[in-house]
DNA sequence: CATATAACTTCCTTGAAGAAAGTCACTTGG
DNA sequence: CCAAGTGACTTTCTTCAAGGAAGTTATATG
């Protein structure tokens, strides 16, 4: 008997999404993924998640069709990541869209200040997840850039298929 | 111990929304009581959740602002049920996303049938969750009708605050 | 009174989260 | 050659949460 049982032959389509992201952790690591921090060693340590819930995770993702297992070199060998599918970009939307209803509706911590959301191709930033505010065009991934000044980075995301550089 | 830490001090607002919103029942509750059904009986039928766990979900999404209790009447006397506040309301682009994202990266049970989101305002089928496709306006819960012809129902969604009929 | 309904609460079993440690396949430096 | 380090996991153990089932309380109604 698992702990929640199997939505994915429900006839409710959110319902069947949710079967797959129904999760914080699938959600953070899509995040990061596109962001291109596919590596298990920056994903843990981004997420701070425990090594054996991160692992089981990343398997069911790749089952699931959200990430493929990429390659990349190390010093002198091949190691793998892991890379967002079309599927895990087409989440774009939700996640830009939890990152503004967490802005208005969570509590925002001294150091965390605006995240905002800049699409690259007409250089503004937009309010809303899906459709840029400013221009009027569907977001994709690959043209956006991610403010996060707590860290004082902006991070362009990048296609499906790729794992970024470290 | 809690299975999963608190995120709702984290800096980045995508998780601390996840601190909330990232579990399955959660956004299905959501999804339910936008249509006016939120009552603990119709929800747990509709759901199929046990008992124990939509208690304790429909307490801790009180607690965080995404419900409200509201009386109804029963025959003689009054009884109690759950709308959405208007941070919930706001979640209605996200499950339109969940709806179109799962349409295409799910597979769909025979029984199921295309579930359409009805701009009222214009009448016209949106293709996106956040902004209506055909005529470009910013979708709101009120005005928005859920085709679900797996049950051969049309279900206009509530305002905030609303309880709908049984 | 008995029965039914609604909205929970409690009990018990089992699966999942998380901390910590371990394993394996390599590089690299001494 | 060996020791140390790194990356990507796996395993062990403890504790929490999901879920099935039963119970409780506050009312109608016949």
């Amino acid at each position: 008997m698992p702990l929640r049982s199997d939505w994915s032959g429900e006839v409710c389509p959110i319902r069947r999404s949710l079967d797959v992201l129904g999760d914080g952790w699938v959600l953070l690591i899509v995040r990061d993924v596109l962001q291109g921090h596919g590596r298990f060693d920056e994903l843990r340590q981004n997420l701070g998640i425990a090594d054996a819930v991160l692992s089981r995770r990343l398997r069911t993702m790749v089952e699931a069709g959200l990430l493929t297992r990429v390659d990349y070199a190390d010093g002198g060998r091949t190691r793998q990541g892991y890379a967002a599918t079309e599927a895990a970009a087409e989440l774009l939307p939700i996640l830009q869209q939890l990152a503004v209803w967490g802005e208005r509706h969570t509590a925002m911590p001294d150091e965390s200040g605006h995240m905002a959301l800049i699409h690259d191709t007409c250089g503004h930033e937009t309010t809303q997840g899906q459709v840029c505010s400013a221009c009027g065009e569907v977001l994709v991934a690959e043209q956006m850039t991610w403010v996060k000044p707590w860290a004082g980075v902006r991070t362009s995301l990048v296609p499906a298929g790729v794992l970024g550089d470290a």
